[in-house]
RNA sequence: GCCGAAGUGGCGGAAUAGGCAGACGCGCACGACUCAAAAUCGUGUUCCCUACGGGAAUGAGGGUUCGAUUCCCUCCUUCGGCACCA
């Protein structure tokens, strides 16, 4: 056995090896970097990538996520963009007029945080970073249109994003509220539900677990789409998108319940009751079973609940309070463990079950939150967990009103926990013997008979709660559009007028790390005048949600330039809707989200047509470091596209991206794996341009040559329409190994050769752009083989003569046999049978069973 | 707890419709070239066995089938989402 080199050793190596550019180890004709160089310029000369109107042509609209421009291109824009870039490519060969537009997303804290520590602003930042990425992006030799640029924090671009926002005001879809939100601490602004993740409700931005404050602030009416999210009617989109989207609506189906206070406990000595309580002497709870509202033996309130102070009578009231306060001071993180034993107090209170007329007491307890349905319950201890916990710790009445159809689970059943099971309703009154199931809403006999009673009894009416909160879209930070409203003492709230937008960022401005906004501390800017009245009046300071940018930005690549409106109409009905976007799964519940309720929004508005606004989605997966973890800075295990583009090229860049894993999956970055990809692109390079040796070959080799490149050609085209890009590659070397066997054998230069030559080129042009260029250049073919279209199978040629057929015996494979494709099942089995290997395995025994599974394998049963 | 995705050699991964498991590549080993190394080219490379030949193997166990990585059931692990949601 070899030992394995001293420690020193290996060291030298990867010195020596570094010292040496790849490019030029072995073949000085390849010099990609140049190469690559040569063919950007002039395909940017020559305008190749750009897209316009053309009606003689299908239209495809590739759309890959827009990035935030954070400085530097990172490999995983690499990773996201070069396979869209790819498809794009394709589609274009394909004979589809295709755009394929890039931009920034350009608002957003990063910039601003910098500038509090450094002063630089962030719109210099911002542009500066701008102008560096579009430099990297540049090099991987896609085919973007950058004359479709959009920039979502250039004035030309937010005058609109502020336009959207007055049109969904005036539509009734933005209102403002006062309401306990979620606060991020370290960013020092307000956060939309779906922006707050994890156990710890953390900040999807900083990690920062979040507070909540009682803040006046602007939200976006989603919840009024929320059944129609839940659709996904004629999009293509992955299935653990629409889950995703679905389970965070999280509709559930039940009613709404009115319970009456017991009017001798409403507010027993208080002589100001506060605003509402008019309607006190009914409070509405929401519940899924509707069905158990006769086992209802208590009521729950939220401790934030605003009517919990006007319930509870004098005595109680220390105790209350004092819940209250302890409530009040544990996280919500705190409150929402599971495991958490309940607690609660009583409140004096009592409610009456309106179908029994049984007063009930009235407690509170942080088991049940203000946040979710009405922030209070009807307890029904009998048939749910936590109310039968909640009521066996503080010894309420529990009264079963489900009994399952096996009795003796049912006794069991009743002294260590609640059912949930299905049955028959008892206790009921009426509804004694009512068969329940565990169907939630209509689905469930039991349910459906309930609903329509307690609407006719006019006690309660069916109903449908949503997690699903309405947007909230206002951040009290500086780097945003500004929100286009004004606000005047005598008339409220009203939209800037259009000539005066966009409401522009003031650019003077300081930055304090107080953590509030600098729009708020300007001594000017917030000073307008009224667009009712014309008197003195304030400009709201905070600025929008950054995904509201994003949420119409595939518009404005239609006419970025336009100044008549968010987008020109002739480009809109020949390009709309998106074809197919790209980009990660981290999105599905936010940007996706906001993005198809934006577009759904507009479209009642009347300045959208169709129902969703991307047909096909694809999410790629994540490029992970080296050593598996997620690439960070602090990690060191960043891998920067640069340095691999100087070493490699982006030929090679791009290929490895495309076969290195699973796009969807994502995996991690593998340095000595490119190296395989390097040697592909040369392989291919040598291929073409080694001088071509004499015509020898057989008839039945270039017969074989031209069944492989066709067959090849299957495969990729099919792989290209499913975005299965790593066998893309594979299946090129598997082709590029048979032709140099055929080389070898004597077909370069063949007529076969050549064909096989322009389809292989054609079908890397894709993939690896440039050095498919230079090689068709080379071979002496028409400019540019990105406008050649996609070559055609010819299925005759992909047929086999002969194939190999494995044949097993008793399931195991013994022999392989040599059949003509066309032979017929009776010629195969005969074949198979006569076989040696299989007389040895039947020892002269007659086989039980054949099966010929044709063109595949036989089976012999002995 | 609920919902979803995924478990295949040393590694990334492949396997149209239930039909030869491990394509392609990395790595490794050996050989050619070289004074030598790198690069390049060639050969081999799932594991086990006294290696001709045979056996086992796609997270574990069971089932359906002539035949299962693929379909069904139970379980385990990893990742992601949601969560006292009424």
């Amino acid at each position: 056995m070899k030992e394995k080199p001293s420690a020193i050793v290996p060291v030298q190596a990867e010195k020596k090896a570094e010292s040496i550019p790849a490019s030029s180890r072995h073949d000085k004709s390849f010099q990609p970097q140049a190469m690559e160089k040569k063919w950007q310029e002039k395909w940017d000369a020559d305008q190749l990538y750009r897209s316009v109107i053309d009606e003689s042509k299908p239209k495809h609209y590739a759309l890959t996520m827009l990035p935030y421009p954070s400085g530097d291109l990172h490999i995983g824009h690499w990773y996201a963009m070069t396979p869209s870039d790819a498809r794009a490519r394709y589609m274009r060969m394909k004979g589809y007029n295709v755009l394929f537009p890039m931009g920034f997303d350009a608002f957003g804290l990063p910039a601003e945080n910098a500038a509090i520590k450094d002063g630089v602003h962030p719109m210099k930042r911002t542009f500066q970073n701008i102008e560096r990425m579009r430099t990297q992006m540049k090099t991987m030799g896609a085919m973007f249109d950058w004359e479709r640029e959009m920039i979502s924090a250039a004035p030309e671009y937010y005058k609109w994003t502020e336009w959207f926002f007055i049109q969904l005001y005036k539509a009734g879809l933005a209102y403002r509220k006062m309401s306990a939100v979620d606060w991020c601490p370290n960013c020092n602004t307000t956060l939309a539900r779906e922006q707050v993740w994890g156990d710890d409700r953390h900040c999807e931005r900083c990690g920062t677990p979040v507070i909540k404050k009682n803040l006046d602030q602007w939200f976006f009416k989603a919840t009024k789409y929320a059944d129609e999210l839940l659709r996904f009617d004629g999009i293509d989109w992955p299935q653990t998108v629409k889950t995703l989207q679905t389970n965070w609506i999280d509709r559930s189906e039940g009613a709404e319940v009115q319970f009456r206070i017991a009017s001798n406990q409403l507010s027993v000595g208080n002589e100001q009751l506060p605003v509402g309580s008019e309607q006190l002497s009914v409070i509405s709870v929401f519940t899924t079973r509707p069905d158990t509202l006769w086992g209802a033996t208590f009521m729950v309130f939220s401790p934030e609940h605003p009517l919990v102070d006007v319930i509870t009578t004098e005595e109680n009231k220390t105790a209350v309070n004092e819940y209250k306060a302890q409530a009040a001071r544990q996280t919500e993180i705190q409150r929402g463990a599971v495991d958490k034993e309940k607690t609660g107090v009583f409140t004096g209170a009592y409610a009456v079950n309106p179908v029994n007329q049984a007063r009930i007491p009235i407690w509170i307890a942080d088991y049940v939150m203000m946040s979710y349905g009405m922030g209070a319950i009807m307890a029904v201890p009998a048939h749910d967990e936590r109310d039968f916990a909640f009521a066996k710790k503080y010894e309420l009445p529990i009264v079963f009103v489900i009994q399952p159809e096996v009795k003796d689970e049912a006794d069991e059943a009743e002294v260590n926990a609640a059912y949930t099971g299905s049955g028959v309703m008892v206790n009921s009154s009426q509804f004694n013997g009512t068969k329940v199931n565990t169907e939630k809403g209509r689905k469930n006999p039991g349910i459906a008979k309930v609903l329509d009673w307690i609407a006719e009894q006019g006690i309660g009416k069916e109903s449908v709660n949503y997690r699903y909160r309405d947007w909230l879209i206002s951040r009290q930070r500086y780097w945003g559009a500004p929100i286009p409203m004004i606000h005047c003492d005598v008339h409220g709230w009203n939209p800037v007028p259009d000539d005066q937008l966009p409401v522009l960022l003031p650019e003077d401005v300081e930055w304090k790390p107080t953590g509030e906004s600098p729009l708020k501390l300007h001594p000017t800017w917030k000073h307008t005048t009224c667009p009712v009245c014309g008197e003195a009046a304030v400009r709201e300071t905070d600025t929008m949600d950054t995904f509201m940018c994003s949420s119409w930005y595939h518009l404005r690549y239609l006419s970025p330039k336009y100044d008549k409106a968010p987008f020109d109409d002739a480009e809109y009905n020949y390009w709309m809707p998106v074809d197919t976007y790209t980009g990660g799964i981290e999105h599905a519940t936010m940007h996706l989200l906001y993005t198809r309720f934006f577009h759904k929004a507009l479209r009642d508005i009347g300045i959208v047509e169709g129902n969703e606004p991307m047909m096909q989605l694809r999410n790629q997966g994540m490029v992970l470091g080296e050593d598996g973890d997620k690439m960070s800075k602090s990690k060191g295990n960043v891998i920067a596209p640069d340095v691999l583009v100087n070493k490699y090229g982006a030929d090679t860049v791009r290929a490895y991206i495309m076969f290195f894993a699973r796009w969807e999956m994502g995996a991690p970055w593998d340095s000595q794996g490119i190296e395989g990809a390097a040697r592909w692109v040369r392989r291919v390079w040598t291929l073409f341009t080694d001088p071509t040796p004499p015509i020898t070959a057989t008839e039945e080799t270039k017969k074989n040559l031209r069944r492989r490149v066709h067959q090849t050609l299957r495969k990729v085209t099919r792989d290209f329409e499913s975005f299965e890009f790593n066998t893309i590659i594979s299946s090129l070397m598997e082709l590029m190994n048979e032709m140099y066997k055929a080389r070898e054998a004597g077909a370069a230069g063949s007529d076969v050769w050549k064909e096989a030559q322009e389809i292989y080129l054609k079908m890397m042009a894709p993939v690896t752009p440039h050095i498919s260029e230079e090689l068709w250049a080379q071979l002496g073919k028409p400019y540019s083989i990105h406008t050649q279209p996609w070559p055609v199978v010819d299925e005759a040629a992909t047929k086999e003569d002969s194939i190999e057929i494995p044949v097993q015996v008793n399931g195991k494979v013994r022999d392989k046999v040599i059949v003509p494709a066309d032979a017929s099942e009776d010629e195969i089995r005969a074949a198979a049978l006569a076989s040696e290997a299989v007389q040895k395995y039947l020892e002269g025994r007659d086989p039980k069973k054949v099966i010929v599974a044709k063109g595949r394998l036989v089976s012999v049963v002995v």
